[in-house]
DNA sequence: GTCAATACTTTGTCCTGACAAAGTCTTGTG
DNA sequence: CACAAGACTTTGTCAGGACAAAGTATTGAC
């Protein structure tokens, strides 16, 4: 014996709206859920008389739920019908950089360019870009702070051909933003996470001592077209930084 | 001016097998992807003549490519069509355990279950496993090796319901592996992944020195139900160990 | 009462058809 | 030649219907 589902209040979609009916369905049932009026272990209506009540086809009920599922919000069963089972969206592993995480998250991120410069990729570089050994790339050296303390010892390689740095916009905006303004839109990457001990040079421009545990973390970037935009080699204080990521299995 | 589209050779779907057909297809494009016949940059034909040639409706056709764009293989773009980006699917983090990734790698693993006990859940791991503080846990600690090397000190607390433990079992088999077998199968996790220094007892067990860089990695898993199967706090050897992700933006 | 067969509910797959929106290419005008 | 308007291509959204498959609940036989 199962509670009866939950049915979803007045929900009224609006065909003159540019926003998809789709997307317009799942949001309000987000609405929903993240406010509690459904609750986690609930189970909603079913998908035939909750596209009858909204005046929508069943495939456009099934996508809003299919979205809601791919978020780890909603579990389908068949023959049992769809449950709540988290109450907000777990986003899967955000493709994006400390500094959109540090503004996401408040904490005044400053940055400071140690060095820019033009070089011939090196064999590990070349590797990660996909490039031909000794092309040439920017590479980037830079320090970053939340608030006054420093967080992270940031290296980046980026092909001549993606985009040409300026110091001074590096010092305020994250590569990301640069990248995307840029029209060159990350869209996949790879990232190896590791840890370990900070040699002495380190050490001092993180403020940690010799020693201290550090994140190492690398990665490489594509956009849509399959090309390498970034390889970056990252250092964190462990002591002030993790890593967050949710997972989920089809 | 774009090169002509790579058109898919026969490719013959079987309407007996219980196989959907939108799998077939997507089965098929894969191949022909990771074969390289169609190579990274390509353009795919257009849905439209693809499902024609097919002989299935363009929805199961989209839903194919859907399928494999989700997967960070294929990229679409309206009024352009879909571009191959990636010669082989990248997947989302796995949820899966060390054992796994260890018998994946071929890496004989080995495990010393060095403490199986039932007590009260202490504050932190009733809150991760969102139980009434003093509800009883299984509390187990391993030392896993990789060949005769120790590569991981874990500590896992599993509620009392989920399953009960037999020594001999854990030595054998992967946690994971023996919740799946009791049906209690993983659908969810939030990972938060950090580093510290070691301790002289964590060293010692761990085969390093004190202060050696170790990473941490934090888990919570849930099942279908929305269930906390598991709360996971467990110690790599950096040196030893790193952690890859795959990640795409939608 | 127990257990197997049956009916019912609910999601999964698949089809056809239609129009909208975003790019790209062509064409014609100044 | 430059550039804007329009035609064309291709993916995106949406409808409505049909049947299949997997659970759940009910019923009936013993």
């Amino acid at each position: 014996m199962t509670s009866d589902p939950t049915p979803v209040r007045p929900v009224e979609v609006d065909r003159t709206s540019p926003v998809p009916l789709y997307y317009q369905v799942a949001t309000r049932l987000q609405e929903l859920i993240e406010s509690g009026e459904i609750g986690v272990g609930d189970r909603i209506e079913n998908e035939v008389d909750l596209a009858d009540r909204l005046g929508v086809s069943r495939p456009t009920t099934r996508r809003a739920i299919q979205y809601l599922v791919e978020r780890g919000m909603l579990v389908r069963k068949r023959g049992v019908g769809t449950q709540v089972v988290h109450p907000k969206v777990r986003r899967p592993v955000e493709l994006s950089s400390l500094y959109d995480d540090l503004i996401a998250g408040d904490q005044r991120p400053r940055t400071a360019v140690l060095s820019l410069k033009v070089v011939p990729a090196d064999a590990k570089v070349a590797a990660a870009l996909n490039l031909v050994p000794g092309a040439e790339v920017t590479l980037i050296e830079r320090l970053r702070y939340a608030g006054d303390e420093p967080l992270a010892l940031m290296h980046n390689a980026i092909p001549l051909d993606i985009l040409d740095f300026k110091h001074e916009e590096l010092e305020v905006r994250g590569l990301y933003e640069l990248l995307r303004r840029a029209g060159r839109v990350p869209r996949m990457a790879t990232q190896v996470i590791g840890a370990r001990n900070a040699t002495m040079a380190e050490a001092n421009m993180l403020g940690e001592k010799r020693g201290a545990s550090l994140l190492t973390m690398a990665r490489t970037a594509w956009d849509d077209r399959g090309r390498a935009l970034e390889y970056g080699s990252h250092l964190y204080r462990a002591s002030r930084y993790s890593f967050e990521l949710n997972l989920s299995a089809g």
